[in-house]
RNA sequence: GCCGAGGUGGUGAAAUUGGUAAACACGAUGGAUUCAAAAUCCAUUGCUCGCAAGGGCUUGUGGGUUCAAGUCCCACCCUCGGCACCA
């Protein structure tokens, strides 16, 4: 008899299926194909914690069951380096961050290999690659050509400590979601890829998805559809109309004043002289103001007054126009028709600043859109939250943007075929905080010809966000080699139609990052007949946050991160993969707790042991076992990895009690243990005589009519209270079971001097008698 | 404020969607084994009254529907996540 001892059978088995190719994934197969995904992480410098590979444990027994069901399995991985956080850290420790993100790539793949995973090694992608990040400078051109790609000066986020522009979504509660610092709004050219050309079918689209509600929802917010009308503002002794978008146009007649963003531009043309002073120290102050300072909910409403007047279009009167800074900019048209009436932010102005508010009947709201419609003074309108991405980085760290810029010819194209414009190789990589990127300094780099007119131009300096490279990386691990195309057009197809990756698993702080880009550059993908479907992802599933034993975020500064390597050394890369995924729900947070190891690990010494109990072979099936693959198939299938885990539990502690154990079902069993323990399972697998793998079985199947019991426990209620269980054959007529309840003697001795009302049976289950 | 998820033993959590609440596991208590410990095994373990037989109570709170409610409806409280002066 021999000991458990998992360290070195792990090894063993991970050198082995690493030497054997047993999880190469094939092109052309003939087998129906299953797609499985993780969010591929950046690798960070701190290395894994426990945390992180929870996904990757789900997915990867989701693949190996899918394997061994017949399907051809794609379950790769790779490493998304570009960026900020890579960049960041190779500033503070100083090194590279090419050599940075290659020492942590080490780093990780050593972590990852060591719980046993399932991936294709030979797929692995890098979006750091010249060979791969070619291919997101071939999207952004194809994007520019077709004119989703432009360059822009309107203001944007800066975050003063990170030097650099910012997209909406890189914000958290409006500060820097990497830093935390406070963000201006700074006026600065910028590239912009026209995302809410895509707003409406983002959206749309979001109904094909077998997505969880949260997600769905809010993706849906983010991108913020509302319906309603624009309304033209005939200014009072103007030409100048005012546009306002408002989704209650049924409220035009409580319409008494309008407001005006501070920066709305005609506010400068219509102020009236008295005015002028009120209205420049007010902008001023505004300008001065953060943006969290704007948008605190608490602070009382302020205002001027222009001296301007508007007129309202259904009853011709004249309503004053003002400006506040509870107006964004940012959001319509920065301008809006006040019904102080009918909403509460306007009727606190009103309030405030002693303007008039009437009530009024509403219209109907259709009637009133055909009503401006037919006066040609507004129109049926939508408007969304979504804002265009902005896609340029004053970094080093990220892929140049492929445009040159000429005096003459304005931004040209790269031309393809010199793609990919690599990264330059500098020394000093530090941002400049001046609004150009570090490769403004690079004058051999910057100095270029324009490809038009051949005269001297410049490149383009700025780099693209750290969300680039991710918004297609799934396409690439289908055709990673690939120096032709992005992917091949019959591998896209195979590997993509008809639903695209079939489950994807991460986290859901991408839901409005990475998980919408993605699928707005898809879209775009199909557009231009790179991709045959219009989503990316079909079914996904959001990992729950493994907490530190303390409730808090792991994480260096409270000094409570558990570190996966620890843990394996101590129980095993198996008892580690099982307790991640018996701790609870998949999609639930959790706090980490080392001693829960403890039922994990007792459960595969369980196993083990039961390898050197007598054996008998006989064709008989066994119930509970072909109850556990019909629970263990279901369960993965649908997530419950938890339950999954506690159905092998059951059997094994019956098997446990069992003088003599039937070989064929200990075997079946460990086929289905295999994706959760599959270091464990393969050991056991092999020294009983079996040659080859254990993931080249075939998935077991269960046996419907098998899994039936013969008996069941009939309960028997009195008023819906449980007064007597007994055990009785399946299938029993009502009538019988009724009988049954009546003579049992508690239940007699319960219904003394009592009248009997009804009774209701219900099938195979209880007895409940009225009285 | 709005949207979403959730609230079940000492702890992590189950509950076929209206039908035995607490499966599975951790921990705890007692016992076996051992010179001893670890490991392992057996028993008990929601709370409560009772010597016992046997009762009573229990899924955040309060109502309701139903023969029957953790599950459905109404109101409220709390926790977590997202968004937030979005017109």
């Amino acid at each position: 008899m021999q000991e458990y001892n998992p360290q070195k059978i792990e090894e063993k088995w991970q050198k082995r299926w690493a030497k054997d190719k047993i999880f190469k994934t094939k092109d052309g197969s003939k087998n129906p194909k299953f797609y499985v995904l993780d969010m591929f992480p950046y690798p960070s410098g701190a290395g894994l914690h426990v945390g992180h590979p929870k996904g990757y444990i789900a997915t990867d027994i989701v693949s190996r069951m899918k394997r061994m069901q017949g399907f051809e399995v794609l379950h790769p991985m790779g490493w998304d380096g570009f960026g900020l956080p890579a960049e960041n850290y190779a500033l503070k420790n100083k090194i590279h961050p090419k050599s940075a993100v290659k020492e942590n790539i080490k780093k990780f793949k050593a972590q990852l290999n060591k719980i046993g995973f399932d991936y294709d090694w030979s797929r692995e992608i890098n979006t750091t690659e010249p060979n791969y990040y070619k291919w997101t400078q071939w999207i952004f051109l194809q994007m520019f050509k077709k004119g989703l790609a432009y360059e822009s000066y309107e203001p944007i986020n800066w975050c003063p400590s990170c030097k650099t522009g910012l997209a909406n979504e890189d914000l958290e509660h409006g500060k820097c979601e990497r830093c935390g610092s406070d963000i201006e709004q700074k006026p600065m050219r910028q590239w912009v890829l026209k995302i809410t050309d895509y707003a409406e079918r983002l959206l749309e689209d979001l109904k094909l998805l077998d997505w969880e509600e949260q997600i769905l929802e809010m993706q849906k917010n983010w991108i913020g559809k509302s319906c309603g009308a624009d309304v033209d503002f005939k200014i009072d002794k103007r030409d100048e109309i005012i546009k306002v978008f408002t989704t209650r146009p049924d409220t035009l007649f409580g319409a008494t004043f309008m407001v005006l963003s501070p920066e709305h531009s005609s506010v400068e043309e219509i102020t009236t002289n008295v005015q002028k002073s009120e209205v420049k120290k007010y902008q001023e102050q505004a300008r001065k103001k953060s943006d969290l300072e704007r948008t605190d909910l608490e602070k009382e409403k302020t205002g001027v007054f222009t001296g301007a007047y508007a007129i309202n279009p259904v009853n011709n009167e004249k309503i004053p126009i003002w400006i506040a800074d509870y107006v964004l900019m940012s959001y319509g048209y920065g301008a809006i028709m006040a019904v102080p009436a009918h909403d509460e932010r306007d009727f606190e102005f009103a309030k405030k600043f002693k303007l008039p508010i009437v009530q009024i009947d509403l219209e109907d709201k259709e009637k009133m859109i055909k009503w401006l419609e037919k006066n040609k003074n507004g129109r049926r309108a939508v408007n969304y939250k979504l804002k265009d991405w902005v896609f340029s980085r004053q970094r080093y760290w990220g892929e140049p943007i492929p445009i040159i810029k000429c005096e003459k010819c304005g931004n040209v194209a790269v031309p393809e075929k010199e793609l990919p414009l690599k990264l330059p190789e500098v020394k000093h990589y530090e941002p400049t905080g001046t609004g150009e990127s570090p490769l403004a300094n690079i004058k051999e780099w910057v100095n270029t010809t324009c490809p038009k007119c051949k005269k001297r131009a410049k490149r383009e300096t700025n780099t693209m966000p750290q969300w680039a490279g991710s918004c297609w990386y799934y396409l690439r691990y289908i055709d990673p080699e690939n120096k032709k195309e992005l992917v091949d057009k019959n591998k896209e197809k195979y590997w993509m139609k008809p639903k695209g990756v079939d489950l994807y698993v991460g986290g859901a702080e991408h839901a409005t990052r990475h998980l919408i880009y993605a699928r707005f550059w898809h879209k775009f993908l199909q557009d231009i007949g790179v991709v045959s479907t219009s989503e990316p992802f079909h079914r996904l599933f959001h990992v729950g946050l493994i907490a530190a034993e303390d409730g808090r975020k792991m994480s260096k500064r409270w000094n409570n991160v558990i570190n996966p390597d620890d843990v394996i050394q101590e129980y095993g890369a198996d008892s580690l993969r099982l307790y991640e995924m018996f701790m609870g729900g998949f999609s639930e947070g959790t706090a980490w707790n080392t001693k829960g190891l403890v039922g994990t690990t007792r459960f595969l010494k369980k196993v083990w042991q039961i390898q050197y109990k007598p054996k008998k072979q006989s064709s008989k099936s066994d119930r509970l076992l072909h109850q556990t693959i019909k629970k263990v198939t279901e369960d993965i299938e649908n997530f419950k990895f938890n339950t999954a885990i506690s159905q092998m539990m059951i059997l094994t502690n019956e098997m446990e009690k069992q003088k003599e154990i039937d070989i064929n079902h200990y075997l079946l069993f460990l086929i289905i243990l295999a994706p959760f323990a599959p270091h464990i399972s393969e050991e056991l697998w092999e020294s009983l005589k079996n040659k080859k793998s254990i993931f080249l079985e075939k998935w077991p199947e269960y046996n419907p009519k098998l899994i039936k019991e013969e008996t069941f426990n009939l309960i028997i209620q009195i008023n819906g209270k449980v007064r007597d269980k007994i055990e009785v054959e399946a299938g029993i007529s009502e009538e019988k079971a009724e009988e049954l309840a009546l003579s049992q003697e508690k239940i007699k001795k319960w219904l003394e001097n009592k009248k009997i009302k009804k009774i209701i049976s219900v099938e195979n289950k209880l007895v409940n008698i009225v009285v």
